[in-house]
DNA sequence: CTTGAGCTTCCAGCCACTGGAAGGACTATC
DNA sequence: GATAGTCCTTCCAGTGGCTGGAAGCTCAAG
């Protein structure tokens, strides 16, 4: 298919995927026009990449998670360290995600208008998350 | 404090604390060495924005998170609106974060190396998710 | 065979930093 | 009090990740 359509099937724009291309994640077949050719694997693989980009992870991680999803082999201890590294991660946003929208939701509920440090909760809550 | 406690404090470089105040998401006090001046309440902006922007929302989704932590007119409508919103899309990240996670683990532990397509499970998640 | 949409490349610009230079301020040691 | 080293300041330039626009080729419809 045309990149207009894989475009289309996974939510990039085609000025995106073409990018993408440009920078090795990517490479895409040409029809004899020259068109760039996109098969439905493709297509998983943008949306893999428009997922993980858009969860926060660089283009480089980006690479990583994608080199895992097609590598067939994947039973190489390195890339399951990876893996590993990165479902960890996967976990800590996810956590992060949850603290955020704790404090979110309790700024809308249940605190009173004035004045910030009073309130233990989102003491808490903005004062925890990755200190490094 | 200074800059550099306060990013110490925080987990963001200075540079980016400094460019944070350019585009005016967290203007500090100035001591009377010009030296910028941060208190904690500071700090805990300068967290919540630090993961927040970690978690792939734009610098201007952050600013309107901020607002929000800081609005001491949280009572009105339209705050309460943006809060909604935002909330929704915190759950849709976590739930693609968790997605993705499944994706990740079922590749590192169940799926055979061989080539892609033939993996219904892995179809499905790379598959499903943002398809607009 | 023209029109219009979609494709190509290329170049420029934007957003969100990030590095580096040049210089002033603070702290510690002699 | 001079010196060294670290931290701060501003400013300017560069990078990563797109994104818009121009110029031109291709294709499907009328």
């Amino acid at each position: 298919m045309n990149i207009g359509s894989a475009a289309e099937k996974s939510g990039l724009p085609p000025k995106t995927i073409r990018y993408y291309e440009e920078i090795g994640l990517l490479k895409a077949d040409r029809a004899e026009n020259g068109y760039r050719d996109y098969s439905m694997p493709d297509v998983h693989r943008l949306r893999f990449l428009k997922r993980s980009r858009s969860l926060g992870f660089s283009v480089e991680e980006c690479r990583q998670l994608l080199s895992l999803y097609g590598d067939k082999e994947r039973e190489s201890a390195d890339v399951k360290a990876i893996a590993q590294t990165k479902l960890a991660e996967i976990d800590r946003k996810i956590a992060e995600l949850a603290s955020l929208r704790d404090l979110l939701s309790h700024l809308v509920h249940n605190c009173h208008g004035d004045d910030r440090p009073d309130c233990p909760i989102i003491d808490g809550l903005a004062g925890s998350g990755t200190v490094q």
